[in-house]
RNA sequence: GGUCUGUUCGUCUAGGGGUCUAGGACACCGCCCUUUCACGGCGGCGACACGGGUUCAAAUCCCGUACAGACUACCA
């Protein structure tokens, strides 16, 4: 049987890390078994769902490459076949009617006032001295045609035990005591998670349950769904979760944009090198290698090497140069600086056409030159940004000047002034501006100066690009070309900051 | 409160009784390379949560404790 793995989110936020991840093991694990990759958009509380979530969604997805197999499900779309199932539960005796008029909420803190209940119950109360658990069919026929209002509750065996084995998490038991008679159906017929996620899973045929490790107590609750409906429960492999740093929930709603996925993509990063990131956060192969390309990562994924403690993403909000994990900016640089060059062009492209710096001669007349420059410049870049911020001087004349390499390079130096555009001098007569001739030109021109060579080359460098630092001088000047190399040595723009 | 799960450098991790004076990566620091910065190279800092067992031997097995997380809804 082929394995047939989903992806399960509700649309009631964007995209974040931690669902890009599970998508991300659900899908190496279908593509290393040959199997099939679904999606399942999990919108019944239609309080919360949103279109807006669901595009954010489908956004991240997109940008990470991991397209479904088969046509999207809408959990709300089977929300009959889910009354259904519940019915025929009720009808074999399996579930119960519960007449008890539905609990109002409190109005603060919902998971606080769950575990102050709990609290309170704690040693009084059994999860099965539900009044209307063993009420007599006729009687609760009775009162149903009545139009009383119930839900209906799955009647779990007064003993016994729940167990599966986890893939990662191993063999895991729960006793029936302690496990509620758990709602299947409200009072308004609106289907439960529980039960709307197994009678999915059971029609999409899915094999393997992969998720995160908050789900390891619904296990239980859904293989008692599944034996009471009749059907095989599938093999299920929690992962570990991916905390903030301190260990705490990462949330969107105190650590904003830095988990949602569309923060990468627009912030310069390569999905590839963000999947990379991604796949070492609670799985490794066991090996010291860090990159891995996706056939590898699909060659060598396995659910056997899923660790099973969390994992933390850590970042600092306070500071511009770590303000997410380290080890997602640096390997977002190494594939920027090691893609075979074709694969990074037109994500360079696309870069450089949202900064409007984009010419169509690049790929035309220009397509050496602009490959050349490319490959040159990415050596030091972090991210996509960087091609159009560091990057901008390449690509066009209006480029800023960054006050302190002006300082350090220009200012310090004040024969700069003066040498700068003569050298320039030497420069426009030359016929064939390349590497070589220019180093000789500006030795000698450093020679008859009597100035050190660095003074000039870093001073040129600023002038140029603005920057204090950058590719070697005399890449420089061959990539900007004789022209506009003479032109912005003359140029007094950058001394007058 | 109860049930379950987890705990190796700041972070991601290797490790499954002896090869561990615990390996790698990121970050940080230093040196080298260099016209700058980066890359690269070399080196440094830095961890088995704690306490008891078991064993000739424990990061590895067992038991406690601490801490963390999940669940404990007519949310998903």
């Amino acid at each position: 049987m082929t394995t047939r793995v989903r992806f399960a989110p509700s649309p009631t936020g964007y995209l974040h890390i931690g669902s890009a991840r599970t998508a991300l093991f659900n899908y190496l694990y279908a593509r290393h078994t040959g199997g099939k990759f679904l999606l399942r958009v999990e919108d019944t509380d239609r309080q919360r769902s949103t279109e807006e979530s669901l595009q954010s969604i489908l956004e991240g997805l997109k940008w990470l490459g991991f397209a479904p197999d088969e046509e999207i499900v809408f959990q709300s779309n089977n929300a009959d076949k889910h009354r259904a199932a519940a019915l025929k539960l009720l009808e074999e005796g399996k579930a119960y009617r519960d007449f008890t008029p539905k609990a109002e909420p409190t109005d603060k803190n919902i998971k606080d006032s769950i575990a102050e209940k709990a609290r309170q119950n704690q040693g009084e109360k059994s999860m099965r001295d539900n009044e209307y658990r063993d009420l007599s069919k006729a009687e609760s026929d009775e009162r149903a045609a009545k139009g009383e209002p119930f839900a209906i509750r799955l009647k779990v065996a007064e003993s016994g035990k729940t167990s599966f084995e986890d893939a990662v998490y191993g063999l895991n038991e729960r006793d029936y005591s302690e496990t509620e008679d758990l709602v299947l159906l409200r009072s308004d017929g609106h289907p439960l998670y529980n039960l709307a996620v197994v009678c999915d899973d059971i029609e999409m045929e899915i094999t393997d349950v992969i998720r995160g490790q908050d789900h390891l107590t619904n296990t239980h609750k859904q293989i008692l769904i599944y034996e009471a409906l009749g059907e095989k429960p599938p093999r299920f492999a929690h992962l570990p979760l991916i905390l903030a740093p301190g260990g705490k929930k990462l949330s969107k709603r105190i650590h904003g944009e830095i988990v949602s996925m569309t923060t990468y993509r627009d912030a310069g990063f390569l999905p590839e090198a963000f999947r990379n990131f991604l796949a070492l956060l609670g799985w490794s192969a066991g090996e010291e290698q860090e990159i891995y390309k996706l056939d590898e990562l699909i060659e060598k994924f396995s659910l056997d090497r899923i660790h099973k403690s969390n994992a933390t993403f850590n970042f600092d909000p306070t500071s511009a140069k770590h303000w997410t994990d380290d080890k997602a900016i640096w390997m977002n640089a190494e594939y920027i600086r090691a893609e075979p060059l074709e694969k990074l062009l037109p994500s360079v492209k696309a870069e450089l056409k949202s900064a409007k710096l984009w010419r169509d001669e690049y790929e035309d007349d220009d397509k050496a030159w602009f490959e050349k420059t490319v490959d040159l410049i990415r050596e030091r870049f972090f991210t996509l940004k960087d091609f159009s911020t560091q990057g901008r001087a390449y690509f066009s004349e209006d480029f800023d000047f960054d006050e302190k390499a002006v300082q350090k390079n220009l200012k310090k130096f004040p024969d700069l002034q003066k040498w700068l555009p003569e050298l320039a001098e030497k420069f426009e007569p030359m016929e064939s501006f390349t590497h070589d001739e220019i180093e000789a030109v500006v030795k000698d021109f450093t020679e008859e100066k009597g100035a050190k060579l660095g003074v000039i080359m870093n001073g040129a460098r600023t002038l140029l690009t603005g920057l204090a630092v950058g590719p070697s001088m005399l890449a420089i000047f061959e990539t900007l070309g004789k022209e506009k190399s003479v032109m912005r040595l003359k140029s007094q723009i950058g001394w007058n900051l």
